[in-house]
RNA sequence: UCCCCGGUUGUGUAAUGGUAGCACGGCAGACUCUGGAUCUGCUUGUGGGGGUUCAAAUCCUCCCUGGGGAACCA
């Protein structure tokens, strides 16, 4: 790769630093590392980071990354899940080519290799059933003071079986002699040490499923703590980067690549990710899930990777959030604007301009020649000449959004209201003149006003100060959009922590979806596309649905733009 | 209780014995045909005590505090 860090060049995090030192010293000579998801869930914003870490590493070093599936439970793995998860790593930009392998591919090299430890009297069969092995490891429990005490563990009663009865145990496990759950295969460390993980750890259970990918070709697998570190040597993993929770299990870790006399990877430990306002764990995602408080996976509302592409998140703005958080191995919890702060900067320099009113109320212009229609032009991206103008129908017979009318405005307020003038955007500068209103609800239905000829465009006539512009439709050339606007799934900053008694999901926001079905939208929202991405002027960034193909448009809000009205109206209140 | 790992401003992250910086958020202001964008300023920070040193966020030590582990899950 071209792009390799320079001898010199500083490393930007303790992972990079730390891979720098490892090919300074000739620990290694070049670097490969993994991303090794379990195909049982989808990916979330947590799985970004650590893949783009892998992938980031690798590239930044002019090394590779593997992808491997760590698929050794076969209860919870699927195909659909592989499918999905490459997808979704696609989507973020990172391709791993030839590279794509299977820890369900290594049951028989992991095999031999637990064969080895067995001869070298490193790992023995063990006949306690789970509930004694737990007992027998020494589990905390607290004495009549509540305080914990954790007591040694106890060696098995068939912790000395002899190699050849091992060996022929083991075989015999795995031609499929035993019952479930009847017999483990077991690592022989030491079951007085202090580290949990050390106590004699399980590398082998029994387990009749069929596996996605083997089939019924095995009725053992292999553990977690066995298998890793061992999948690592095998395809040459000098860095195996993975979360804080594993930082325990690196001595385990350690011991089996140096009792199995294999290549030496080395693990390295960093801190997930946590954002304020959203849950990221696959258990209480999939509950969000079945209880139907979202539309499933890829609800617009979910942190999966899923739902943050139909919600309206682009690549370029993930990527852009992982590479300003920084890594560490601080437990940390990064705030959710800083996500929203990176959208609206690509959003903003990328979404094309279009006008869309939420809550129409029609405006009545009363010196309008009857039945004329006059087309003007509109830019489609300020921040983007290139993105060049088009042309909006205007008329006497218009829409605005039913927000930016008052009967009575409160100070501060400066778009319509009796007697005052506004812009509307590449139109005409006008001034209300009075409303209707309906006598039975008291709800106003139309405002008159009158525009000013000279304004064509919008531009006001010199010293003609116009506070307020707002954005409009006329009535006859709009077309009907469904908007669904979103908030945050959660209104507390950390979710997890719920008071005792009280069940997390019941903390959600019902209104964090709201649908507004009477949306209107300037005529070129006619012939959008599912993901196709807008502004909606003065109202936020929106990204068009699957749900709306065919039929009426529908559009997700990604995320509003920062609005200094409703801070004032907060402070008012 | 034992074992492991952490604690830098509201949040996240730099500073690797030598000026505590950056970003987001928040606040105030400027500007503006999106109350957007942009720009400027401000924003009670090295958990605490001792020690080493000319000099400590950084090294040592004790304490406080947070997280993780004790699955035949990964």
């Amino acid at each position: 790769m071209s792009d390799s860090l320079p001898a010199g060049a500083p490393a930007s995090d303790f992972i990079r630093e730390a891979v720098k030192a490892d090919l300074a010293s000739g620990r290694f000579s070049s670097v490969r590392t993994r991303f090794p998801p379990e195909p049982n869930g989808w990916l979330h914003i947590g799985h970004t980071k650590a893949f783009t870490i892998d992938f980031g590493v690798a590239q930044d070093f002019g090394g590779v990354c593997n992808l491997r599936f760590d698929d050794t439970n076969p209860e919870k793995e699927d195909q659909s899940y592989v499918d999905a998860i490459k997808r979704d790593i696609r989507w973020l930009g990172f391709e791993w080519g030839q590279n794509e392998f299977y820890a369900s591919d290594y049951y028989e090299y992991l095999y031999d290799l637990a064969v080895k430890l067995i001869r070298k009297g490193k790992a023995y069969v063990d006949d306690l059933s789970d509930e004694e092995t737990r007992e027998y490891r020494g589990t905390a429990v607290p004495d009549k003071n509540n305080i914990t005490h954790t007591p040694p563990g106890r060696n098995s009663p068939w912790r000395e079986r002899s190699v050849e009865e091992n060996l022929d145990l083991f075989a015999r496990m795995r031609a499929g002699e035993f019952a479930d759950g009847a017999k483990t295969l077991r690592a022989k460390i030491d079951m007085a040490h202090p580290n949990l993980v050390m106590r004699d750890p399980v590398m082998y259970r029994i387990r009749r499923e069929p596996h996605y990918r083997t089939g019924d070709a095995w009725c053992i697998y292999p553990m977690y703590d066995f298998q890793h570190p061992l999948s690592d040597a095998k395809e040459g993993i000098t860095h195996s980067l993975c979360s804080l929770e594993y930082e325990i299990h690196r001595p385990l870790y350690d011991w089996f690549i140096r009792e199995c006399d294999v290549f030496p990877s080395r693990q390295i430990e960093f801190a997930r990710l946590n954002i304020t306002h959203t849950v990221l764990s696959k258990r209480w995602l999939l509950r969000l899930v079945k209880d139907k408080v979202v539309r499933g996976w890829d609800d617009p509302r979910m942190p999966t990777l899923a739902g943050l592409r139909r919600r309206g998140y682009t690549p370029e703005a993930v990527r852009d959030f992982l590479s300003r958080i920084g890594i560490a191995k601080t437990d940390s919890m990064v705030d959710v604007q800083l996500l929203e702060h990176c959208l609206r900067e690509d959003l903003n320099r990328r979404a094309p301009r279009v006008m869309a009113v939420l809550r129409p109320l029609p405006l009545i212009l009363e010196n309008w020649p009857e039945g004329q229609v006059d087309w003007l032009d509109a830019v489609n991206n300020p921040e983007d000449p290139g993105a060049g103008t088009r042309k909006i129908p205007f008329s006497g017979r218009l829409l605005i959004e039913r927000d930016d009318f008052m009967e009575t405005p409160p100070p501060k307020y400066f778009r319509l209201y009796p007697g005052n003038s506004v812009r509307l955007r590449y139109g005409f500068i006008v001034t209300c003149t009075g409303f209707d209103k309906d006598p039975a609800t008291g709800q106003v239905t139309a405002v008159r006003c009158t525009y000013n000829p000279d304004t064509r465009g919008g531009n006001a006539p010199d010293n003609s100060k116009v506070r307020g512009t707002i954005h409009w439709l006329s009535e006859a050339h709009a077309v009907p959009i469904e908007a669904r606007l979103y908030e945050r799934l959660f209104p507390s900053e950390r979710p997890m922590d719920v008071p005792p008694g009280v069940d997390w999901i019941s903390t959600v926001d019902p209104k964090s979806e709201e649908i507004v079905p009477g949306a209107m939208g300037e005529p070129a929202l006619a012939g959008v596309k599912p993901g196709d991405f807008y502004q909606f002027e003065r109202l936020g960034y929106f990204c068009c649905d699957p749900d709306g193909a065919g039929g009426k448009p529908v559009f997700n809000r990604s995320v509003s733009l920062k609005d200094s009205w409703a801070k004032i109206e907060k402070k008012n209140a």
